[in-house]
Formats: structure tokens, C-alpha cells, sequence
DNA sequence: CCGACTTTGTCAAGTCTCTTGCCTAAGCCG
DNA sequence: CGGCTTAGGCAAGAGACTTGACAAAGTCGG
């Protein structure tokens, strides 16, 4: 309820954190630019970077340029102290990856789910972190896991996965207990725009949707630099708005929702009821991009539901950086352009957007 | 673009803010009691209890009973130690309140605006603080300004404000030199957010979304326990999104805005068109309490539009407590309802809403 | 009624971490 | 080469929390 106190250690976290953040967004750096950087005194960036040197988390990498002084000790973010494993729990399956302290994937694996579900699932993901930990000799920081549906992520429970059939489960946990590291579990779009928020976007924004249409439709919040999960965690729970009063039933039990209007599911399927040849994703896109009408029909008003509830996203959040990501990517330029052309027709400010 | 450093300043600072709250929350309360809630030591509290008397800001008031040992000398906020300015700058009139740290009102006037815009609503500003300062002995806290428009409130700037013909106005800091204390400027209903966050809701929720209905619609979001702004300031203009692609145009260039079918303003207009007698809000609701059918017709119309942007705000925030402030709620609990209903019927989960 | 036990509040010493002031190393420039 | 500037580090100091001990002021049982 109480935040928690302030104490001297939690200082130095939080001043270690600043030091290896500048460093991670503008390396290399010497002490004295990380001083000036960051505010505190030269002797006190010196006594950090000891530390985190100690810890392998950050590195000395040679001498720069001398601007008239004493040539500065550059220093960088030790790429490979340590490790972190990250998992992408997918509808199909399963793929993890050891990435290291830039970003940069050291190895990738996907394993297919081949319809388990339920326990049989959680032990895919153990299988698949085994694989992963293999023959990887750094420290591992951590494992994050992104997933589909409702998540506690405070205590790593998925509440409510549909496709796995985990409902209450204490997926964190489990995994920490048996590697014994920290484990985050957030819904797979938070994820996807804390990803977006710390290693792509420069500036740092503050503010930033991340909308991730798959066979579902969800968005991560980033609101005043922090993820915003709702009370229920279920914040962005985007698909099940409904525009407009009817439509087609979906599975969340009412009508017309956006998912069963712009995710890429109900595109294939909307699809496929008026050109029988069109059964799977890449068929879609092949048949929207050949210029099929009835189907870019199709798509084309999915872009504009979309962009309708963009638009109002928009206005009332008042966020600058939209982002779109997910397999409709790969519906091009022309696709977005009608997503973003009805986005601005129902909002009324000057607003910058990119889309990927 | 990076945050603060840490320091011990800003340890000791957030510590007696803490202190602060948890007395503020739960007075009386003891140093013991204070210890057990912040987790600090008996000693530091002790402490920031000495300094927290000394400025003033927190007295002790006798003796508690006793619990098996000494018995505890008890602590609250010094109610008088300070005192606020609170202004509302509303489209008809400014109004004022002197208020101690209780949030208890001192003292309140109204200054009728009568068509004053630009500069001489400026000076009516100075006027009232003036008129509010006049025969208060408490030292000054700072001032607080809720006014209507798009407003930088790190900046004290009202950027746009339609009914003042304000534009780029710096008021935070002409009122700061003028009277040397600090000066918040807000959009009113981001303050009244914040008004319910630090006064009225308990246990103060992480989340809130208050919505303000009276001559124009606003909302004012709580997020993670901050106030979110948007990257804009202009988080919340919630009138300007169409439900609908048609409606009557509004003052913002577009069509069917919320602010024409939901806002007192509209309610009234639309009113007078089927029943020439209603000429003001009381006409209003008199008439709707009055059962007049098509007056009753029109402010229902109006709430089921409310009531689906306010499950679409739910729905894609996740958050469970709203609140409806201003004049609409004259119209009473039925009116209420069928808001209710109308969210209801657009998101998906169990939500509670409290209203008022 | 008295002694044992609890609880409160405070004091002194200790620890952690930042800062201040000074110093050395190392490079540029005239 | 000497003066100046910049980088980095060391020692002492200051601020704020914690630990351990203690007096004050209660309750409670015998």
C-alpha cells in the first residue's frame, strides 16, 4: 500500500541503474562524460563503474581522443556479462532466445507446440530453457516471458490463457524455483512494447502504444515511461471493443469486436468465405498485394476499424508514438497508409505516427 | 532526459513524505505506529518527526492508550500548519478557496468573470488570490490552478484555452513572481483527479479515471498513481472523439463529437429545440426530473453515448474505478444507470464502478 | 502492592554513500 | 619545455539510516 522507505543501498541502485543506462543508450563514455551525464560528482561515477566493473557488467574498451586534457578511459556495457533468456509463447509455438546485455540474440529456438496445452505446455517451456541454457557459459540474468492473455505479472501468474488452457497458474514462480533467477511474465504485447521502449525507440519516448495484431489484437501502454498493466493487469486488452453495435460474435461473447473484425485470424477466415484459395496467412497477404478485390476490400475496412480505434486511442491518451507490429506487417505500406488515413480522420490534433 | 540523481536530500525528502502520507491516510497515529508502516527504524522516525515539528507540518495531540507498555504519544497532521490556494477558473466565473492541509475549506469567494477574457482575466486571477490571501496567518503553501483548456503543466502554460482567449499565457510563473510561492496550473479535470486521488478515495487506488462533465467533457487519468498527461498535456480531451461518423459539427471542426451529444451545453440546446422552456442546466433538470419525454429522450440518448465511451476507456485501460463529476450529477441516480448500462454493455469483464 | 514483562521514545556509535578538496597522470598548445 | 586543461583517484567530511542499549511508562499476574 506504502511505497517502500529509502535507504542508502536503494540510492546506490538507483544511481548504478543511471550509470549504466546512459552507458547503454549513448556508450562509449568516459567517467567524467558519465558525470557529467548523470549529475553526480566524478569521484562517485569513479566508485560506481568500480563496482559494476567488479560485477562484469560494464567494461573499459580503450583510450579516446584527448580534448586537451588527459585522454579519457572510454567505457561500454560488458555485451556478454550477462545473459538473459527470453520466451515468446506463442499460439503455434513455442520460441525462446539468449540475448545478450545489447540486444543482440546469441541463439534462437523455436519448438512447436503441436497442440499440448496445460501441463504438457509448461513442460515445452522447461524443455525449451534447458535448450537454451545449454552450452551458455555466462551468467544468466534473468528470464522474461512474454504470453498470450491476461497476466498478474507482480506475481508471474497467468491468469487466463485461452490457447494454453492456463488459468491460475503460477508460471513464474515455478520457473524460478527450479533455475533460481529472477523470472518476469507479462502479457506478450506489454512485452512487446517494454522491448520497443528500451532497446529501439531513441529518443526514449515517454509515451508509446505498441499494437500487436496476430491471430489476436493487443496493446502494450507505456505511460509516462513505465508500463501501465490497468488494475486487472488486462490494460490494452485492445480486440474486444467493439466500434460499432453488431457484427460478428466473438469469442469473448459479444459482437462485433475488433478482433474479430482486424486480427489476422478473422482476416484469413473473412477472406477465405469469398475466395476459397486463400486459407493461411501468406495466402492472404499474397492475394491482398496480387490486388484481389474482394479481399483487399477486406482488408482495407479492417484498416479503417483499426484506424478508428487508434484514432480514438489517440485522442484520449493524447500519444504521440503509435506503433503497429505483428504478421499484418507484412500487409505493406498501403495497408498502413488506410489504417493511418482513418486514424487521423477521427482525431482531431496534429499527431506524428510511426508505423513498422 | 535522465532522471535526477539520487542523493540524501531526496532519501531524507521521500522519507518524510512518506511519513507524511501514512499520517495523512491514518491519523492519529503514534512514532511506533509509524515505524511498523513506513518499515523504517523507531529512531528515524523519530527523527523526521522532529523535523516535520519543527516546520510545523505535524503536532502531537495527547496520548493513546496503552497496549501492554508505554503508552504512545500521538501524531497528525498539523491541520493549520499550512495553508493552499485552490482556483477554478470556470467559463462563467473564477472561484477560490483557502484550504488547510486537511483539505478542509477556510474560506471561499466567487468572482463572476462577466465576459472578461485575455488580460483582464489575468488580473481578475491576481484579484481573487489577493482577495483569498487577505487576513490568512498560515505561511502559504503554494497555489493551485484548475482552469479548461490544453494546459504544459510543467511549465505553468496555458497553451489554448478557448473561453479566456488564452494562448501561450506563462500564469504558473506570472503568479509565482507575483507571490513567491509555487504554482501548479492544470486542466481542471486533471485536477480534479487529483483531487479525489489525494483527498476523497480510500484506499487510494492506483487508478482513476474522473470524468467531468459541464459545459465541455474532460477526464483526467490516473495511472500507476501519477497523473497521466499525454505527450501533448492534452491526455483526456475526451469530448472530441466521435462514437458515431456523423452528428452535429462541433466547435473542434468535426463531426458528432461526444461534446455535442453528451456535454451540459448540448443537453440544454438540444433540450430548448423540443421544449422552448428549458433555457439553462436547472431548466434542465427540472424538466428531465419532470419526466418531460422528450427531455428525457435526449439526456438518456446522451448517456448511453457517455456510457459506451466510458466502456471503451475501461475496456482498453483496465481500470475499475470512474467517476463522473460536475453538474450532470443533478440529473441523479437513473440517469446514472443507464451510463452504467451502456458501459456495461461494451467491455467485457466485471467491473466495479462507483459513481457520483 | 510489587516485580516481571511490554511498548515507546531516545541516545550514542556505526555504517553506507555521496561530496568536497586536493593531488597525480596525461595530453594539448604556444 | 612550461603552462594549461582534462581525467581519474584518494582522504576526509557530512548526511541519513541502522544497530544496540536504555530510561520511561504502561499492563498484568501473583
Amino acid at each position: 500500500m506504502l511505497p517502500e522507505k529509502a535507504t542508502h543501498q536503494q540510492t546506490r541502485t538507483f544511481n548504478q541503474q543511471l550509470v549504466l543506462r546512459a552507458l547503454h543508450d549513448h556508450s562509449p563514455l568516459s567517467r567524467a562524460d558519465l558525470a557529467r551525464l548523470t549529475g553526480l560528482t566524478r569521484t562517485s561515477v569513479g566508485d560506481l563503474v568500480g563496482g559494476l566493473i567488479d560485477d562484469g557488467l560494464i567494461e573499459e574498451v580503450g583510450r579516446g581522443r584527448s580534448s586537451g586534457g588527459k585522454s579519457p578511459i572510454l567505457l561500454r556495457v560488458a555485451p556478454d556479462g550477462r545473459h538473459l533468456i527470453g520466451l515468446d509463447l506463442g499460439e503455434a509455438q513455442f520460441s525462446g532466445a539468449v540475448v545478450n546485455l545489447r540486444g543482440d540474440i546469441l541463439l534462437s529456438i523455436d519448438l512447436p507446440l503441436e497442440g499440448r496445452n496445460g501441463e504438457a505446455a509448461v513442460e515445452l517451456v522447461f524443455e525449451l530453457v534447458d535448450a537454451l541454457r545449454a552450452g551458455d557459459q555466462s551468467p544468466l540474468l534473468g528470464i522474461g516471458i512474454g504470453a498470450p492473455g491476461v497476466i498478474d505479472t507482480d506475481s508471474g501468474t497467468v491468469r487466463w490463457s485461452v490457447n494454453l488452457d492456463w488459468a491460475e497458474l503460477a508460471l513464474g514462480p515455478r520457473i524460478e524455483l527450479r533455475y533460481g533467477v529472477p523470472v518476469v511474465v507479462a502479457n506478450d504485447s506489454h512485452a512487446a512494447a517494454l522491448a520497443e521502449l528500451t532497446f529501439h525507440r531513441r529518443p526514449r519516448p515517454n509515451n508509446l502504444i505498441v499494437i500487436k495484431i496476430g491471430r489476436g489484437v493487443g496493446a502494450g501502454i507505456i505511460v509516462n515511461g513505465q508500463l501501465f498493466q490497468g488494475d486487472g493487469y488486462g490494460a490494452g486488452e485492445f480486440g474486444h471493443i467493439s466500434p460499432g453495435d453488431d457484427g460478428a460474435p466473438c469469442r469473448c461473447g459479444r459482437k462485433g469486436c475488433l478482433e474479430t473484425l482486424a486480427s489476422m485470424r478473422a482476416l484469413v477466415e473473412a477472406a477465405r468465405a469469398v475466395e476459397p484459395t486463400v486459407t493461411d496467412e501468406p495466402g492472404l497477404v499474397a492475394a491482398f498485394k496480387a490486388g484481389v478485390a474482394a479481399v483487399r476490400q477486406i482488408a482495407l475496412d479492417a484498416a479503417r476499424a483499426l484506424g478508428l480505434a487508434i484514432g480514438w486511442l489517440i485522442g484520449v491518451l493524447n500519444v504521440r508514438q503509435v506503433l503497429l507490429v505483428g504478421p499484418v506487417a507484412a500487409l505493406g505500406e498501403d495497408w498502413l497508409d488506410e489504417v493511418r488515413r482513418s486514424a487521423h480522420s477521427s482525431v482531431m490534433a496534429l499527431l506524428a505516427r510511426d508505423t513498422q
